[in-house]
DNA sequence: GCCAACGTTGGC
DNA sequence: GCCAACGTTGGC
């Protein structure tokens, strides 16, 4: 099994929102390299620590689970969409997603400042400067420790 | 609001 | 295929 990061602005959707509606495809990655985690290397099953950016603070929320395989992202074919891509046909998607699920949210936010300071979480990518990726690979090492100064258990 | 980092686009 | 210009991300 493998462990992974997603990032979201708290703004356009929370741990708070996937808790409500419980399983959301996740739509509206338009970046090769986090496509391909998606679209080649999830599996159902598949835990991922979710990370609030743009927020006040960063941090990671939650945790979700890969609950689809992958498939075509539909709003790159939705004119109306503001994830619209011309270039995206339905014969030939550019663009896949899959679904996540719900499976924790923390009780605190675990700060971006509380994995820097951590001898362990701050070899994550999302620590470095200018990691920017959307979605990241991490190491089940990171992704128990992270659980650990949640006070989370799963 | 600033700005560093970095991905993408497009002219050549 | 190079690379400058441009746009976006995201912490601060």
């Amino acid at each position: 099994m493998n462990h992974w990061l997603i990032k979201s602005e708290p703004d356009v959707f929370s741990i708070q929102d996937l808790e409500k509606v419980e399983q959301e495809p996740w739509s509206g990655v338009r970046n090769y390299q986090a496509r391909n985690f998606m679209w080649r290397d999830m599996k159902p099953g598949d835990l991922a620590l979710f990370y609030h950016s743009n927020a006040k603070p960063p941090g990671i929320s939650g945790v979700a689970k890969v609950a689809s395989a992958s498939y075509p992202d539909p709003t790159q074919f939705d004119k109306k969409s503001e994830y619209y891509d011309p270039k995206a046909t339905e014969e030939k998607p550019r663009w896949y997603l899959v679904d996540f699920e719900h499976i924790a949210t923390f009780n605190e936010l675990l700060p971006l400042q509380a994995l820097k300071d951590d001898p362990i979480l701050s070899e994550m990518l999302v620590c470095q400067k200018g990691t920017r990726l959307s979605i990241t690979p991490v190491d089940k090492k990171h992704f128990t420790r992270a659980l650990k100064l949640a006070g989370t258990k799963i």
